[in-house]
RNA sequence: GCGCGAUUAGCUCAGGGGUAGAGCGCAUGCUUCACACGCAUGAUGUCGCAGGUUCAAAUCCUGCAUCGCGCACCA
């Protein structure tokens, strides 16, 4: 068995156990169990999408509820899939035939472009999920779901009609934003404010009434002069008043615009006189709404500027035409100055381009169930965790506005909205077409075609991708799926997407699915560089989770990472997280490699008792274990993962390799008795095997490798099946333990060794007096950890200066027979002296408190009491020490 | 402007009214028959700053600073 390799080799056997478990059907979920049902749906990568370490983070700990709620022995259901992203995959296969053919997707034609996308789709979509499966996520994969199945296509229009039907969804001329290059309306949420360097323009506008008379506005954008139909001030502001209502020259294309009077604007800034382009600000748009204005639209689709009246602006760029706009102004005279400006401007998401706020005709939802879903996440119907971000949430909710939810691209659910032919022949253009000009015969709605097909035209628009995934916790699931798993029971997802996605499905699962789509969202941490920046792909900071998984293996990376995401707050990344991972993964394969040089485990006793010969640390160990599953219990509840893996750490580090076997380390070795043996293993199988089984769900590969090669699964089956050990190992008759006490004793002689610098020998003599009655049974085990042979004695007179500690198992002294050098000796106890006599001080100060012994509890003032005891008696010591080396 | 978070060892982070923690890194010593992805020992902190509550504050409260995030915005 020897012949083992010394370090874990994760990656063939992470292959081997990951198909292994997939033949089985391991991971899928059966709706007519009769076990209770546990659900969860992935937020559903974009099917564009390469793995990042988010997605690791948020997968790993699914996979943990999953897999632990298994061990629970709930039926789980965690549903698979991907988001159809449509922008994101439009824009990557346009790129693609813009680079490859010179083409765009007008030269295709829709159905061809779709198709192109459809193949692009299969050849490339499924990479995230092998990625996935590499991670070992425990998806019912036999589920996978895709926004653009048929049946989920089906669902969307048909919520798409019935909320037309409701009234919800309308069709109007907004001001939306709109994104120039990928030539489609966004929402709100898509758009990403940035502070901006750009310039404040100060100009000037000649009143028609009082030629050489000027009014001065600011603005930073010229451009959009020619859309100017008039200027605002604010009614109070008196500087203004005798303006109101009368008229001023528009230089380009000259035209004569009204003043008027509006509360918007601000009386502070810049001149306190704000031109009004409706067409192109949100804001001007309802001033203009409100005084009645005219709407001159003077920008292309592109960003470009449409004016044929100005040709030397005409089809320029918008940043070019705002300095030539500005050049024009100054050479009429009408620029007065330019001041350096800092603002807020809008960026497409996706494109990371200026949003160009556009007035164009686009779907509308009012959003169902707003009040629902405000009251199910403020009373904890649903529970959001962290908290906080309920706070987030309601704050949104607050502040709804209505949803645009068109998008001009072709890649996405075509709006299920058909037009008579001659009603758009006769108004001209689709898409200027306004539903509320339209008679009920003109526009049909339905998932189904209109029966004469030949006389309608169909909407050209998609929807909003996130109109299809807010759909996903139900839309995914048949009627019987849905009786058995829904609603769901946790969500994992980042709190970067409350408004785009989780909020929605709370609206959604209300409106159409009659209740909540989950009972808990768990957000996670957002994963940054050592540097706190977020992770991107321009920054080149984002480690590929592949690499990782490749140099640490998937349990590494996965426990490396739960064990310092921290709960709420940011994390930043550091591989060497991950190669700790990695090296609990080898610890923990080498302790059960030096059990399997003894053999494999035929039976696993299922309670201490059972076990013949038991000592202390074989209680101990066991007690501990007993202790290490209530206290991961109680952090699972609190969804506090990274307390989890610590504990896990801790006790398979800490107490299983370190004390527990070095003390019966002896017990393993061919001079052991058999009868020592064979009690050293049981306990070893039944602590082990338990151990792995709660390890399982952060590191679901090693443990089932390790269970399969103990021997721990005589009985059949995977670990990952396993029901989670409902008894304990341990029962309160089992007695008491002595093991801490002589690992305490142990650690004090090895300290004891160090001091004096013969931390390596081993030909070291420790003598105990006053040794408790259960020592003499114990003391080659002691003498074991300690380092050095232990002599029990009834009484010894030690000399002045024999280096001495008081410990639970007796009074240890270690002769130093004059081996020790005597000055560093003298200089290292002055300097222990010295800290001892401040603990010293700091005791009597605290007990020479009369507040602190008369108000704080008695326990308290009795601990400091003994403490006080410890350091004189310490002290003393010490100085007897010192005085006998002169 | 409004809101939220963070500030603890060189680094990444736990903790939390009653003696300051882990891992990494560092230092020293170990090729000890499971593991150098290891073992042993050790050094390192006015727990961001200032007030307050308390017998006791790194911890609770208030303010401030710095960094980060979200929302709203000034054209």
């Amino acid at each position: 068995m020897s012949e083992l390799p010394k370090a874990y080799e994760p990656q063939e056997v992470e292959r081997k156990w990951y198909s292994t478990w997939l033949e089985n059907q391991c991971f899928h979920a059966d709706e007519s169990s009769d076990k209770e049902g546990y659900s969860i749906v992935i937020p559903p990568p974009n099917v564009t999408g390469i793995l990042h370490l988010g997605h690791v983070l948020n997968n790993t700990i699914q996979d943990i509820l999953a897999r632990r709620a298994r061990q629970q022995g709930k039926e789980v259901l965690w549903l698979p899939g991907t988001d159809h992203a449509g922008i994101a995959t439009q824009t990557k296969v346009e790129k693609q035939l813009r680079d490859e053919e010179g083409k765009t997707r007008r030269d295709l034609g829709r159905d061809e472009f779709l198709n192109r996308v459809w193949d692009w789709k299969e050849k490339h979509g499924g990479i995230i999920i092998k990625q996935l499966k590499r991670l070992g996520c425990s998806c019912d994969w036999e589920r996978e779901r895709f926004t653009m199945d048929d049946d989920y296509s089906a669902q969307v229009a048909e919520v798409f009609t019935k909320l037309f039907n409701e009234g919800l969804i309308y069709r109007g001329k907004r001001i939306v934003n709109w994104c120039p290059v990928s030539l489609t309306a966004l929402s709100d949420e898509e758009v990403i404010m940035k502070p901006q360097k750009s310039k404040l323009y100060f100009m000037k506008y000649e009143l028609v009434d009082a030629p050489g008379e000027f009014l001065e506005i600011s603005t930073t954008r010229p451009e959009t002069l020619m859309g100017d139909t008039a200027v605002a001030v604010n009614p109070k502001d008196e500087r203004f008043t005798k303006y109101i209502g009368r008229r001023v020259r528009r230089p380009f294309p000259e035209a004569e615009i009204e003043i008027v009077a509006d509360d918007h604007v601000d009386i502070e800034f810049g001149t306190g006189a704000l031109k009004i382009t409706p067409a192109h600000d949100k804001a001007d748009f309802e001033i203009g709404e409100r005084h009645h204005l005219e709407i001159i639209d003077v920008l292309h689709p592109d960003g470009t500027v449409n004016c044929p009246d100005c040709p030397e602006l005409d089809g320029l760029d918008r940043f070019k035409a705002r300095k030539v706009a500005a050049q024009m102004l100054d050479d009429k005279g009408l620029l007065i100055r330019v001041e350096e400006y800092e603002n807020n401007v809008g960026f497409s998401e996706r494109a990371d381009v200026v949003i160009e706020p556009r007035i164009s005709m686009q779907w509308f939802l009012k959003y169902p169930a707003v009040k629902e879903t405000d009251d199910a996440v403020a009373d904890g119907s649903i529970v959001y965790r962290p908290a906080r971000w309920a706070k987030t949430h309601a704050n949104w909710m607050e502040n709804i506005q209505d949803w645009c939810i068109s998008r001009q691209l072709w890649w996405g659910h075509q709006i299920p909205v058909w037009y008579r032919k001659e009603k758009v022949t006769q108004l001209q253009a689709a898409e200027s077409l306004d539903v509320a000009d339209m008679q009920a015969g003109d526009i049909y709605v339905g998932t189904e075609p209109p029966t004469n097909p030949e006389a309608w035209v169909r909407d050209e628009d998609v929807m909003d991708t996130w109109f299809s995934s807010w759909l996903w916790p139900f839309a995914t699931m048949n009627g019987q799926e849905q009786k058995k798993f829904y609603p769901t029971a946790d969500l994992v997802t980042g709190p970067d997407i409350i408004f785009f996605w989780v909020a929605r499905m709370i609206m959604a699962g209300y409106h159409f699915a009659g209740g909540l789509p989950f009972k808990n969202v768990f957000f996670t941490s957002i994963i940054r560089d050592l540097k706190g920046r977020k992770m991107s792909k321009s920054l080149g900071n984002s480690p590929d989770p592949i690499d990782l998984m490749d140099q640490y293996g998937a349990d590494g990376l996965r426990f490396g990472l739960m064990r310092t995401a921290p709960i709420g707050t940011d994390v930043r990344f550091d591989e060497s997280q991950v190669a700790e991972g990695r090296n609990f993964a080898n610890k923990l394969y080498n302790a059960c490699r030096f059990r399997q040089m003894s053999g494999v485990a035929t039976v696993v006793n299922e309670k201490l008792s059972e076990v013949n010969g038991i000592r202390p640390y074989h209680r101990d160990i066991a007690v501990k274990l007993d202790a290490l599953a209530v206290s991961v219990e109680k952090s699972y509840a609190d969804y506090r993962f990274n307390d989890v893996a610590q504990q896990l750490y801790d006790f398979l580090w800490g107490e299983f390799c370190d004390k527990f076997l070095e003390a019966v380390k002896g017990d393993l070795r061919d001079t052991a008795s058999p009868e020592a043996r064979e009690t050293t293993l049981a306990v070893f199988d039944s602590v082990m095997s338990r151990f792995l089984q709660l390890l399982h769900p952060f590191m679901p590969h090693i443990t089932e490798e390790l269970s399969a090669r103990m021997g721990y699964l005589a009985s059949g089956g995977y670990v990952m099946e396993k029901m989670y050990p409902s008894t304990t190992l341990t029962t309160s008759d089992d007695g008491e333990t002595n093991a801490e006490a002589i690992y305490a004793a142990a650690g004090k002689m090895r300290n004891l060794k160090a001091e004096y610098n013969v931390a390596t020998r081993k030909d070291v003599k420790f003598l105990v007096i006053k040794a408790s009655d259960w020592l003499l049974a114990e003391t080659d085990v002691l003498g074991l950890l300690a380092g050095g042979d232990i002599e029990v004695l009834d009484i010894y007179d030690a000399p002045k200066g024999t280096p001495a500690a008081v410990t639970d198992v007796g009074e240890i002294y270690m002769p130093l027979d004059g081996l020790i050098d005597m000055q560093a000796e003298k200089s290292r106890l002055d300097k222990e002296i010295a800290k001892v006599a401040q603990e010293v001080k700091k005791c009597e100060a605290k007990l020479g408190n009369s507040a602190f012994v008369d108000k704080a509890p008695t326990e308290l003032v009795d601990r400091e009491k003994s403490r006080l005891d410890e350091w004189a008696q310490k002290h003393s010591q010490l100085q007897e020490m010192r005085s006998s080396l002169g």
